[in-house]
DNA sequence: GTTGAAACTCACGGTCC
DNA sequence: GGACCGTGAGTTTCAAC
């Protein structure tokens, strides 16, 4: 029970889509005005459901066109060695997102790396060298859709 | 050769990490005016360096406390068969990001979901229900850390 | 809950060094 | 490249309904 209407539902689905609408847009989208859909998002963010805002790097534009998804299951799992893993594993610049997941593997890595033989050079020498590692698997990235997700499950 | 120095990467460091700052705020942090801080972000937007700007939804806060990392092998593949999941799978409310992969599985899918037994719902009704699904295996997500990636990498 | 209007900040452009 | 200075737009707060 998050206490949303409709109105905040709209107001998400469109801030999702484009951070960059001004209140008064969005006001006007879902038949408010400005003020009160500003304080709609001022509260949306209070609550925490709003939680930040970022900008979307293009990593082949910065030269990185190879992105890799890494399941990682470690050898020896213990609470030592969980720390341990994620200590050294955060300090691998190439890393770009680290999940600590339940199932067949113990880690999801979402690695950037400029072509096939840099990605290459960093499961050697970076990855494969990491505290407790046991069995890995790889999945290039072809590409990749995000889509509204959980917002237009509600409403 | 993307023709950046250290500081456009720092501006875009700043910006990854909390697009709300502004052009004054971010040039006094790099040490240069409020106006050549703009020239500079809307330089990096015009280069597709800068590919939007999107806002953080806690999916938790939403009620869906649960999110799962499926990998998905088709039974048959073919371009039509392809483009037929891909038009199935985005469909489905649940599902968040649909990755094409090179490797063991074709597909990885974000899937958020309220708990567990909403995931079996998901997991039975409309993953397994998909046309051409093989092998599947699901992770289930304890936490996640991002990291500067690449822009940590460069510089 | 709403609107309307202040005051302030920011984005964006022009101009000159 | 850089700083400096306008202007219009957006944000944020406040008073009133």
């Amino acid at each position: 029970m998050s206490g949303l209407d409709q109105t905040d539902l709209a107001i998400l689905r469109i801030l999702a889509a484009d951070a960059t609408r001004s209140a008064a847009e969005i006001g006007r989208s879902v038949g408010i005005g400005q003020s009160a859909a500003w304080r709609r998002i001022r509260k949306l963010r209070e609550s925490g459901i709003l939680a930040g805002r970022r900008v979307v790097v293009d990593n082949a534009a910065l030269g990185f066109g190879v992105t890799v998804f890494l399941g990682v299951r470690l050898a020896a799992k213990g609470r030592t060695s969980l720390d341990e893993f994620e200590r050294a594993v955060t300090a691998i610049p190439e890393v770009q997102t680290v999940q600590h997941v339940l199932g067949q593997f113990d880690y999801r890595l979402r690695i950037i790396a400029r072509d096939i033989s840099d990605f290459e050079r960093i499961l050697r020498r970076r990855i494969m060298t990491l505290p407790g590692v046991g069995q890995v698997e790889a999945n290039v990235m072809l590409s990749e859709e995000r889509l509204p997700g959980p917002l237009g499950a509600l409403g």
